[in-house]
DNA sequence: ATGGTCGACTCTCGA
């Protein structure tokens, strides 16, 4: 059994308790972690070592920041794409490595303000390098994971009332055909494998009241694999119960099992 | 119902 979980965590340092208890309940065997928010002279890895998980991070004062934890050995570890477009934040928005033979690549893609804003831009041209790092750096053949928040709803599924999103940098065309580009490489979306009725979010805006309630949410948290994984898939989970857990946050724990 | 809140950090931004 291999279980990989995803969750952005809007500041890693508040919530702490949430994931001692994701970690006790489901002992995931790589948790990646987006916006953490924290520099790395303060990141709570004493913590993760105190669950007996090892874990890799990089981040920055106040925005982004991604990290990947596992009770596994980490190896080959890489931070930003290597494409020689990095800039410093790329660094802290994309983290990869290897984990039982499993490549993971966790990502935390600029969300794009607005379609009119040249951070638009910047997150579609994140995709078109994601593409070319999949492309350029890996096997489709081989098992691949990459997961994150990805700050895209591939179809009129992953939102509520999807003919007002438009224009939504979530939900624009543009973004959602760059992000099905970068997954026709050769991934398969596989939480929607085990789940394709609709109403089945990952987030939900906490400026909303009673958005979970109202089902008024959005499914940006991906875990997208190769073939070679899918067809050893188990079984895909939102796991909304640690969400209420927790003072309102945005997001929470998507989840994927697999028979290894 | 086109809303409003949270976290980090400065006196406001990004989501």
């Amino acid at each position: 059994m291999f279980t990989i979980a995803t969750y952005n965590t809007n500041s890693i340092r508040a919530r702490l308790h949430i994931i001692k208890k994701y970690i006790e309940d489901i002992h995931p065997d790589c948790l990646c972690l987006q916006e953490t928010k924290v520099v790395d002279e303060q990141f709570p890895k004493e913590f993760f070592l105190e669950q007996k998980y090892n874990v890799i991070f990089k981040g920055q004062k106040a925005y982004n920041g991604v990290a990947i934890a596992s009770p596994h050995k980490i190896e080959d570890v890489i931070f930003g794409f290597e494409d020689g477009e990095d800039r410093e934040e790329d660094l802290t928005r994309l983290i990869r490595c290897k984990i039982k033979g499993i490549s993971i690549i966790n990502s935390y893609v600029p969300q794009g303000r607005d379609i009119e804003h040249e951070q638009y831009q910047i997150k579609l041209n994140w995709f078109k390098r994601l593409k070319r790092l999949f492309e350029q750096k890996y096997k489709k053949e081989l098992p691949i994971i990459w997961c994150g928040d990805m700050n895209v709803a591939p179809t009129e599924l992953d939102v509520y009332e999807p003919e007002k999103k438009l224009d939504h940098v979530c939900f624009h065309e543009a973004v959602r055909r760059a992000f099905l580009d970068v997954v026709s490489w050769g991934f398969i979306d596989i939480f929607r494998k085990f789940h394709p009725e609709p109403e089945q979010f990952s987030f939900f805006d906490y400026r909303i009241r009673g958005a979970v309630k109202r089902k008024l949410g959005w499914r940006i948290d991906h875990i997208l694999v190769t073939k070679n994984l899918a067809d050893k898939a188990i079984d895909a989970k939102i796991d909304l119960k640690y969400r209420l857990l927790q003072k309102p946050s945005d997001h929470t724990f998507v989840r994927a099992l697999f028979d290894l």
